[in-house]
DNA sequence: CATGAATGAGCGTTCATTCAT
DNA sequence: GATGAATGAACGCTCATTCAT
């Protein structure tokens, strides 16, 4: 496994892409993101075979990173609704700290450049999360609709929060909170 | 008066560009969308002045379309959940009978060529819908809420159903009606 | 001979192109121009039937209007040099008076548009002027140049000083004659 | 450090947009001088920004060489009269030996992608040449004219007279002296 | 492996000219 | 004849990717 080349670059080139896109959008020209990652353009492609590639690993560290950050400090003992507001919270607060990644990711996720694969391998790191959601709606009203529909509702709530919250952010704590509770009426009752 | 710009080719432009931006994303090269319309690559120049202005044009017309299809046949003496559930499924049935519409509307919303003023005059078509949400939420446990947090909850979750019914046409109205359950109970308690 | 269309839109058509040169170049669009003259695209083809035709005949019209100009009210019983002062004198007037079409010509007279023929027959209209360089130089210090070689001399000498006066209309009679008194040392000695 | 922009393709370019404008106008495509230098189109945006930065350059190098020729071999010692005879000669000589140069910077100068600040430089490389004519008129018959006015007619006069001798390179050496006898009796008297 | 020049397909837009009305 | 929409070739420039150094 281990990476013939540079982490360090690598990693440069991942963070200058999350910038990137942010700026520019994901036209962003290869050239611009090697050159945000003090690179040269053509060293991009020895780290990543094509632009495509680079956005879907790039689409999945992102992914990633945000379903652990959800997970971090996960009150395992406590009541169902504790551990998901704590980790719904976590999920916001993640958002709100980290704005640039979740609005690269949220672009990157309706690029036509990542692949299936790479989207079912998104979902998969946030089955845990599933898994809780799965079980917070078990006795409630939706207890019969599909998993994937209501995992598609919970997460449009939870982009929908953070748009909202990543532009105020004074009170993100608090709109946070307001969207969990609208989740947990809609899916626990 | 010599030849008068004919509507048949604006309307075949409009429901060109529908097609190949679905079906190209939003690079669809204009020359494509003048070619799927059956006129020359020109002659697009004559109906819109840049690709910019037609999708401006398209995304407005499209969310015109979305926001009265909604609203027709509004049982406007009935009670306010009725009323909106006529409207929700009125919604539902659009996206679902013009998938493609719908699909290109979402694409088109992330556009960077959609203006300010194209996106505030898209709001516009939906006030009376957000007029109903507004009344439905008052007395709800959202009545402190933003509005603007309300309508983007609102949205998102009606994106959410279309996008789980597209893919599931046969089953559209039955989760229709749960995705409109659900609203009602995020909103209105 | 009889033109069978509108003197009228012809000769707006010969100002407009003229306006529309000066302000935008050769590469100015026949739509601009023929907009200018208040008629429609199509209609400039029916007048000339190419753009290079138009700026043939423009071409010819204002060099023969220039050349008329210059030889208004020439005192023909004068001694030469006063004929000829004259004469350049009502040549810079001209100039000054019409920069614009002035301008044009010059504008034209580089294009490739024009064609030898037209070039010689611009020739033709100064004819007289010739004629009276050819008597101005028969005993000076380039009689034995031959007369197409003076001709040029002269006529850049003419561009030049005019190039000259209409940047400075306030000084314009003065320095052109300091143009012709360097002319007349320069051909005749 | 990668392939070294080339020299050789650089001064393959210049030649190449000295050639293609020559006969094919200022309108010549960048695709056609690309070829004519024989590399592909998009190479020439590595060496030139834009067409006009190419124009510019080249314009710039194209006035320069003709000055530096200019005063080749000049005879410092030597009478005043002598000295600019020998300047205009070796002009005369540039121009007929690089009939094609001299046509293109005769375009360009008419180019409107010319810019003030290039027009200024060019200007500049004609610095010591205008020196010269101004000791030349210093005592002469145009020793109260503008400066910027003798210029001008110095440049018409040489210009008209390698007009004149590129047609004519059997007499050139001949008719460069017409010129000079010319320029200097309108002059220095 | 790093660099950045080289490549060439592709794009949005313009415009002289034609032609339906 | 007048109009202005229709046509399509052409252009300047960009950019993902390759390759010489």
């Amino acid at each position: 496994m281990a990476r013939p080349k540079s982490d360090d670059k690598r990693n440069a080139l991942m963070a200058a892409a999350t910038r990137v896109i942010v700026a520019r959008g994901l036209s962003a020209p290869t050239a611009a993101i090697a050159k945000a990652a003090g690179i040269s353009n053509g060293s991009l492609f020895t780290y990543f075979k094509t632009k495509s590639e680079l956005f879907n690993v790039l689409y999945l560290e992102l992914k990633t990173e945000m379903a652990q950050a959800s997970l971090r400090g996960l009150p395992t003992k406590a009541p169902l609704r504790e551990q998901f507001s704590h980790l719904w919270l976590n999920w916001m607060r993640w958002a709100t700290k980290h704005s640039e990644k979740r609005r690269a990711l949220a672009l990157l996720g309706m690029s036509d450049a990542i692949t299936p694969v790479t989207r079912a391998a998104g979902h998969q790191t946030m089955i845990e999360i599933a898994g809780m959601l799965e079980r917070a709606r078990a006795k409630g009203p939706m207890r019969d609709a599909p998993m994937a529909f209501v995992g598609t509702l919970m997460n449009s709530l939870a982009d929908a929060t953070m748009d909202f919250i990543v532009n105020e952010p004074r009170t993100a704590d608090e709109h946070s909170q307001v969207g969990f509770d609208a989740l947990w009426r809609m899916v626990a009752g």
